[in-house]
DNA sequence: GTGGTCTAGACCACT
DNA sequence: GTGGTCTAGACCACC
């Protein structure tokens, strides 16, 4: 894996990001064991106490949880993943419409561009 | 004006795109007269080297003119300026459907929230 | 390469002048590596910062392109390069033809000097 | 008048060379009163004595003579005159020919270009 | 070692 | 006071 860390967030932030697309993106599913924090530090450059302070919080958000002395596994917890799926959809999608009346296009215009009765390339 | 540059873009690009937003969402209108450049770089904070090079790249873009001795002013060639903001929205679209992929949301997944056939909050 | 600036063109205008002949004239050919900015700027006697200025020109045009940490080149896409030696052709002979018509000269009399209608030493 | 001089030029020689061309292009005619010191100076914006240098060498090449007292006038010697104007339009036409030749056109091809077996714009 | 960015500060032409 | 050019020198990312 390779990854680059802009230096504005805090890195222990990005991971969690990170590691939240994986487990929402159904890239890492549900009781999938997920990598050993040394193997995982060393994955991302990072010092692995930067990487366990993510883990920490992810298992606060309840995406993940401990088996002790076996490892970290990702929740069985559907409602949970949905849960966090809908609000990162949510922030996503906010700050699409916020960008977008940063310019002056307003919900509606942008709604319009969308569903393509605006011509866009991409 | 107080401004926040973050650290993994070059300071003049951020300009660049700030001048840019305030251009084609009406908040500086065509012949406006911009800020002088020893201001400009006050507001900003920055070298007034830097503050140039931006404007000379938004001057290249067609975005500014410059009247020699008496200061630079907005475009008057609407063309010019509905060309950039297109391909500023179509940019903003394109990666928004990106970042939705990113976490395993399609693009007509994508569209039907937008259209609120799924539910979110924001 | 010893070289002399004359002090009312820009320096960076003259280097971008000297550049572009080189290129057209294909001595320096396209995908050739250009000297490094640092010395360049030694050989011209100019900061690097100057030749940076020039070497960002070109590369706008087209007549370069940057190998990041590696260096740069001349690009390989011969239309470009065509391209500008007409433009300067075109430049050349036009402002030739201004010349000669400042002293009284017309365009079909300098035509007949050139054809050799008329005597003229050289 | 409104003149404006290069740096890199003496002044003075950059005089005689617009009298010149004002000489041999018939804008000023044989036995025309020419401006006096004086009042040329002040058009030029230069010091007299500059304009006074330009004057003797034009009178040494033949192309202005001095009635004592009473100022200075152009040649009546239509020799002169064509004499010059053949050296200035040689010069002009060399220094065309090098500046095509140093982008890689040589002789046979400018004249092409002008003769317009070569396409250009201009 | 490579290009790129940025600062601090100077000087110039123009008006 | 305006934009434009230039220098000297620093720091950064990349490899």
């Amino acid at each position: 894996m390779s990854f680059n860390f802009n230096n504005e967030t805090p890195i222990y932030l990005q991971i969690i990001e990170h590691l939240k697309k994986l487990i929402i993106s159904r890239q890492l599913l549900p009781n999938q064991r997920i990598m050993p924090v040394r193997e995982m530090s060393l994955e991302y450059g990072v010092n692995p106490n930067t990487v366990q302070k993510a883990l920490k919080e992810l298992e606060d958000l309840g995406l993940i949880y401990t088996e002790s002395t076996n490892g970290k596994y990702v929740t069985n917890d559907e409602n949970i993943i949905n849960k966090i799926k809908d609000e990162t959809i949510n922030k996503m999608i906010g700050d699409f419409f916020y960008s977008m009346e940063q310019i002056g296009i307003d919900k509606n215009q942008t709604i319009d561009y969308i569903k393509g009765n605006r011509k866009w390339i991409f």
